[in-house]
Order: C-alpha cells, then sequence, then structure tokens
DNA sequence: GGTATTAGTTCGCGCCACGAACAAAGTCCC
DNA sequence: GGGACTTTGTTCGTGGCGCGAACTAATACC
C-alpha cells in the first residue's frame, strides 16, 4: 500500500482506464508472444471486445504486429500477435574507468551494433569523442529510428541537476553529460548508476524473477555497487544516492578509501581488493591485474586463490547485511569474479549463511558477463518507458 | 517506474477513474480540510462538476460531513468540507514484551479510550487475556463502530502463514496471532512490525514528512527495529522479514545475540547493551533499568553518561550503513532514549557525519513518546486501506 | 439596486469497459 | 458432404465517468 503523494499526483481522466489497459495488453503480449487476442482476453481479465480495441490501436501504432494463424484442436484458428521489436531503437552506452561501451538494441534488447572507445579522464573530451561515434550508430540500421539513449556508469546521478553527485571510481566532478549528449543527438538520455541499470535489466529482460519483488544487483570490479529493486520498484534516493552500501564499513578503522571514510566493503570485496591481497604488502614492480590473478586461481595457484577466497569471503559478509536488511528474493552478482563462481559462489553462500538468522531466503546467483547486463540495463531504462506501470494518483 | 506485476495485477474498469479521483479527493479533505469543493477542484486539478458528484457521494458515504460557510472577501462564499473523523473506529494493540497497550481511535488518530495489560509469557494465554478486553473496548462508545484492528509487535510476520517468523525478543514460536483475534472479534486483523509501525505512523500522522519519500524508523528498547518505507511504500519483503537491520553485524566475532548471529547492531545499541556499558562485566546483585541509567545520566552521573554516550556511538555506527546504503530522507528514532536527545543526538549526527561520505542529506529526528507511535502505527495500519493509492495495474 | 466575483450545479458530449449477439472459421462425426 | 459443435474475433447498445460550457446562487462593492 503507498500513500498518495499529495504534492506530486495525477488525476484519473475517462482517458485513463484505456491507458492502463492497454499497458498490461501491451506487457502480456510482450512476455506471452505469440498470442492471440482470445487468450490475451483470458489472462487480462478483459473482455474479448475490449482485447479486440486495444490491440487495433497497438497495432495501428505499430507496437504489436499480426502474424501467422495459430493452430487449435478445436474451433476457429487464432490469429497470433507479436511484439514489433523493430519498433523502435534504443542507444545503450556503458562507461566504466577504462573503456565505454556502446551498442544500438531493439525491443528485444538484442544488440545489433555496438563498438567501444577508451574513457577520457577528461569528461569534456569524453562527450568530444562520443558524439560522432553516437550519431553514427543511430543511422547503422535505418528502419531502426532510434528514440532514446541510456547510460549506465559508475556513479550517482542528482535528477534534479543532472550531475554526478558521487563518482569516486570516476574522477569526473559535477559533470552534466546528460545535456550535451541530448543537445548533440536530439534524443532524451536517461542516466543511471551501473549497478541500478543491472538490476533494471534483470528486471527487464532476465528469465528467472518474474515474479521476484525484492532484488538486489551487486557490481564487483574496481569497486562495489548496489542496485536495489523493492516493491518492484527502483530505489534512488531523493538525491538519487540510495544504494551506496559498497560504502558501508566493514571493518573498523580499516583502509581509508577513496570516498573519504575508511574500512568501506568495497575495500576488502573488490577486484582491487583481490589484487591486493595477492601482491601482499609489498610493493612490486609489475602490479597484476584482477584477471591475472583470476586466471591463476583457475589454474591453482594457492596464493591467487587465497586471495580469490579472501575477497569472496568479505562478499558475503556485505551481501549477509543485505540479507539481513532487505531480504530480497534474489540478489545477482555481476562482475568477472562470477567466472569462478564454482569456487566463490560456496564460500560467499556459507558466509551469509553463518550471518544472516533471520529467516530470510535469498538466493545468490552469478550473472553471464557475456549478456554485458550492465548495457542491457540501459536499455531496460528507455524501455520501462513504454513498458513500466503507468503512474496513477 | 515499476515494472507490472504480471502474475499479479488488475485491469481498469469503467469504475477506475472514480475509485482514483475519489482517493484524490479524500486525502485533500484529510489534509486541507476545512476546505470548499472549489479549492478542491484548484488543488487536484479536476472539474469542480466532477469534484461536485464525488464529494456528495463521500458525503451520502458519512466519509465526509458538510461544516459552516467559509469567509471570502468576494463572491459567494464556499461550503467547508470536513473529514468524518467519527466514521470509523480503529482498534490498536501494541505488544511489547513486558506490556500490551491497547486502544481505541478515531480517524484523526486521536485516542478515545486505552488500556494495557501484562504480556502473558505464554501466548495461548496472552489471547486469552486479550479477547475479554478488546470486546469490552470496542462497546466504550457506541456511536464509534469499530472496523478493524490493527497489532504491532517486535517480530515479523509472514504474510501468507500470518505466523510469527522471527521475533528473538518475544519467546512465542510459529504462532498465528491473527486468526483467533479474528474469530473472537469478527473484526479484520492486520498484524505489522512494531517498526514499520512506526514508520506507517510517521507517514500517515507526522506533520513533518508530507514529502518524505524515503524514511526508515529505528525502535531503540530491548531490542533495535528499523521499519523502512522507500519510495512512499513499506518494505515488507516477500516473506515479510525485510528490514532486521538491528541484526547485522557490526563488531567482528562480537557479542552472542539471541538471533544466533554475533556481534549485531542490537547487542551494542540498544537499551540492554546501555544498561550492560553500566554494569560493566561484573554482575551485580541488583540490576539497573535502563530508566535508572537514564536518570542517572540526567541528573550527570559520569558513568551513566559514558554509558549512553558509548550507546549513542554505536547507534550512529548503524544508523551511518542507513544512511549509506538507503540515503532515506529521514530517519526517525523511537525509544527511550530519545528523553535525553540533547547528549545522545549530536554524538549519533557526528559519528554518522564520519561514516557517510556519500552526500546524502538524512535528517536523524526523535519522536516525542508521549505520541505513541507503534500505537498510532497500528492504527495507520488499518487506515491506510481506505486512505492509500488504489492499486492498480 | 446594478455589477463584478466566486461557489456550486446541470447537462450534453466523448471515451471507455462490459456483455450479449453475431459472424467467421475451423473440427468432428455420421 | 453436411449438420452439430467449438472457438475466435467483431459489432453494437448500455452505463460509468470526466470534461467543459452554461447556468444558478450568494456575496461584496459602489
Amino acid at each position: 500500500m503507498r500513500k498518495i503523494d499529495l504534492t506530486n499526483f495525477r488525476v484519473a481522466t475517462s482517458e485513463t482506464a484505456r491507458h492502463i489497459n492497454r499497458r498490461i495488453v501491451l506487457n502480456l503480449i510482450r512476455s506471452h508472444q505469440p498470442i492471440s487476442r482470445a487468450d490475451l482476453a483470458r489472462h487480462s481479465g478483459l473482455q474479448r471486445s475490449t482485447v479486440s480495441v486495444i490491440t487495433e490501436q497497438l497495432i495501428t501504432e505499430r507496437w504489436v504486429t499480426e502474424g501467422a494463424n495459430g493452430h487449435a484442436p478445436r474451433g476457429r484458428r487464432p490469429r497470433f500477435l507479436h511484439l514489433n521489436k523493430e519498433r523502435v531503437g534504443i542507444v545503450g552506452i556503458n562507461i566504466r574507468p577504462a573503456t565505454t561501451r556502446l551498442a544500438l538494441a531493439n525491443l528485444d534488447g538484442n544488440f545489433v551494433a555496438q563498438e567501444s572507445l577508451p574513457t577520457a579522464n577528461d569528461p569534456e573530451k569524453f562527450v568530444a569523442d562520443l558524439i560522432p561515434r553516437l550519431k553514427n550508430l543511430t543511422q547503422v540500421r535505418s528502419e531502426l529510428t532510434c528514440e532514446g539513449i541510456g547510460v549506465s556508469l559508475p556513479g550517482r546521478v542528482d535528477s534534479g541537476s543532472h550531475k554526478l553527485v558521487f563518482a569516486p571510481n570516476l574522477d569526473w566532478h559535477d559533470f552534466d553529460l546528460k545535456t550535451p549528449l541530448e543537445e548533440a543527438t536530439g534524443l532524451p538520455v536517461e542516466l543511471e548508476n551501473a549497478a541500478n541499470a543491472c538490476a533494471l535489466a534483470e528486471i527487464w529482460f532476465g528469465g528467472r524473477s518474474e515474479a521476484a519483488q525484492d532484488l538486489v544487483a551487486v557490481t564487483v570490479s574496481e569497486g562495489i555497487g548496489t542496485g536495489l529493486v523493492l516493491n518492484h520498484q527502483l530505489v534512488r534516493g531523493s538525491t538519487g544516492v540510495a544504494g551506496e552500501f559498497g560504502h558501508i564499513t566493514v571493518v573498523e578503522n580499516g583502509l581509508k578509501c577513496r570516498c573519504g571514510n575508511q574500512g568501506c566493503w568495497e575495500m576488502y570485496a573488490s577486484n582491487s581488493a583481490a589484487v591486493r591481497y595477492y601482491t601482499g604488502s609489498k610493493p612490486t614492480a609489475s602490479k597484476p591485474s584482477f584477471d591475472d590473478v583470476l586466471r591463476l586461481a583457475g589454474q591453482g595457484d594457492a596464493k591467487a586463490l587465497e586471495a580469490i577466497s579472501t575477497m569472496a569471503h568479505y562478499l558475503g559478509v556485505g551481501m549477509a547485511m543485505l540479507v539481513t536488511g532487505l531480504a530480497p528474493d534474489i540478489i545477482l552478482v555481476i562482475g568477472e569474479i562470477t567466472r569462478l563462481w564454482d569456487q566463490v559462489g560456496p564460500i560467499i553462500t556459507r558466509t551469509v549463511a553463518e550471518r544472516s538468522q533471520t529467516h530470510a531466503a535469498t538466493k545468490i546467483v552469478p550473472t553471464d558477463p557475456s549478456s554485458h547486463p550492465r548495457l542491457l540495463g540501459t536499455i531496460a531504462l528507455v524501455l520501462q518507458q513504454h513498458f513500466g506501470a503507468p503512474s496513477v494518483a
């Protein structure tokens, strides 16, 4: 039950009912396609007549296409409806400290074009690098007209000013990325934190969580980010900085973190932490990358395995807090670490079980990195504007 | 933006628009009363004609009464509308380990009758004690017909089975409280965790947070409970155990907690913890109560002040995590500790500021114990069924 | 007492979901 | 091959609802 926000609500008009039912029908087609009008009526509870009118509207607006006839054991054959995945193209941009990846996707979340570029240290230069590639990308497939750009980045964005307000692992300060991109492309731009984007990707494209009302995405890379979906909704906080569990204290008087605090979770459970565990305190000439450590651990190197285990332990320590405090249905782990899930998963699960006694039944699952969850999330960001629940009251 | 839950949604009918607008008008009357129809139209954006029809309905259903005429500098005088606070009575029950308090309230949240009884150790006996008093209470004021019972308790309740699933500070196990109360009284019963109830009380009756979309209530007593309201909505988790931040680990290998874990927040920041700090490790013949410690600290006793300060420090430690992770607009502190807020507040605020660097602008505020937030929350629990946003799509 | 102003009501219109009746297009069985 | 049956999809009249223009009511000011 939600309280009506009397400072920001919408009354119902005579068209509200149609808006709502249209969304429901559109979503049912998306998730059950191919599906007949009669089945839509059965699934939705609407009358067949109403479904007919709505689908006719959706067809004329090209959201839905009528395909082949289906087969039925008895009676007239149903006419199948499909989501028109070519209706709009969406550009996704995934900014990471080292490289930025951009892609053009259709409504299915399939990427029809991709490319990447190094992320410039200077945000102004970055924008200058990005814009020509962006313009090029939107014209790769002429039949797929682009209608929006989604951006994921390792930081939090103030929804009012559109400026980066918290991004310790990306050395940009108070930069407004939205406005220049919108002006250059003429397309609406949505910015979102990478972990939030991963959560959205799972919600909208993940097979596993149709019914998951509460989900936490944990991105493990140079730092740790968390994206919260609670009651089927992204939790951003009124200033956009909700979800920074990566910077909660897990070690009293611990290592200094870039955020200014001490003993943050990400100082002990991120990729950088594992590298530190591996190299030890002694300064070495050539610092290995996390990929190196991961590869060595996979080959059975004892020191590397030890480092990864310590990292996994601390991942468990932090996730135990998430399980205790939020009791989500699913914790989704995103990052290179998932490549060694056979070793890492059991350690995390055990640590969480030891430290959380609240009867929460949270499943901790890795994501396949080849699915590009950060990038897919940016697509979901734009997609949800057409498929999300209409805001009412 | 919410995703439509295709396993559990409601289509719009021709009456949906009215449902929505009715709720909006009812809420506007509740928060702006006395208010004229014309002002309702201005605030809502609905046409005056539509407002007239809706208010007429609300008046015939006795939710609203028409009062005196207002004054206007020019033109016809408005006819003021009021919420009919005597429309229904709600019974609230606040169960705490030692005593249970019950009250009858009207729609304003004013208690018209109250009483309390000791909480029996055996839940069956407790129910037997409670029922006659409950029946008595519902008949105190014959003009106020009771329509529901709200219950707050120090534990989590599974919304499916209605059984207590996590209540380490209340020695009842797997007990179904809802069914016997409903059968005895014939009224619908809603169970809710005490911290969640406090959060609801603030949302529905607190003056300060009309626009607070994210709020965390922290109840500090024998243990620590947290109630989360995010995106204007209570976060319960699918099994009802979300919000147990009282049992996150704040001290590695710390003291054993009743929950089975070690080093839980509530072992270091609850009232019991402060008593432990005061008495030290040595076993004393007569253990002081937390009230004693609090009184001594108020009188300037150094050892008591030290104990309270340590408790306050640990309250800050835990709240820093809440601020970092959830960035709520408000953290609401409930408990006896608020009586010494002048001493305690600054310590908490400083600790939180030191440990949370994420630019969250959370206000930490104490509640007045005389407002009975736990009890008021149970009223809100029933009230929101009439005033909450209609569930749609 | 006329004019201006504001409050509240009446009424016709268009949007919408409902549901009964109907048309379309199959299968099954004699 | 043709009638009975079944299922799909459409048509159309009905009632709920919000809109907005026109209208009535009530008051202040000049």
